[in-house]
DNA sequence: GCCAACGTTGGC
DNA sequence: GCCAACGTTGGC
């Protein structure tokens, strides 16, 4: 099993979106960038845990867990002349991007803040802790995992 | 709202 | 294939 971390402007979808969502399932989509559409397609499996994180607000840092619920399928948002993803160059044919269904797992009594998560020696190298990391999805290491649910509280 | 850092685009 | 210009991300 893969451990990650998926980033989501709260103002646009957040970890209570997701929790409302029917039977707690939610297509991850609008991933343009290929860094991270490889990871999804390639390396995403049924029954990997991921970490919601919050970005792009007050306080960012991750705030709950969730599971991946399905293997990767096309993104239908890069199809839709409506969808504001949408990517004429991709086609049904030859999809060029590509999503996953996510399943909410729990969220947290208290966010796990970003600030908080530089402070622990256990994190370095976290990819998204790195200078300049732009990814919305990278992967975490088990003692990574491990070391974010402790400063949540959870247990191991 | 600012701006550093990065990915992408397109002219050459 | 280089690289300047541009757009986007996302912390602050």
């Amino acid at each position: 099993m893969n451990y990650w971390l998926m980033k989501s402007e709260p103002d646009c979808f957040g970890i209570d979106d997701l929790e409302a969502a029917p039977d707690g399932v939610e297509m991850w989509d609008g991933v343009r960038n290929y860094q991270v559409r490889n990871m999804i397609r390639d390396h995403m499996r049924p029954g990997d845990r991921a970490f919601f994180y919050h970005s792009n607000t007050k306080t960012p840092g991750v705030v709950g867990v969730m599971e991946i619920a399905g293997e990767a399928y096309p993104d239908p948002t890069a199809f839709d002349p409506e969808d504001e993803h949408y990517d004429p160059k991709s086609d049904s044919d030859r999809p060029r991007w590509y999503c996953v269904d996510v399943r909410f797992v729990e969220k947290w009594p208290r966010i796990v803040a970003l600030q908080e998560m530089r402070r622990s020696p256990r994190l370095e190298g976290l990819p998204l802790l790195r200078k300049g990391n732009r990814l919305s999805i990278v992967p975490v290491t088990p003692d990574q995992w491990a070391a974010i649910r402790e400063m949540a509280g959870e247990a191991k």
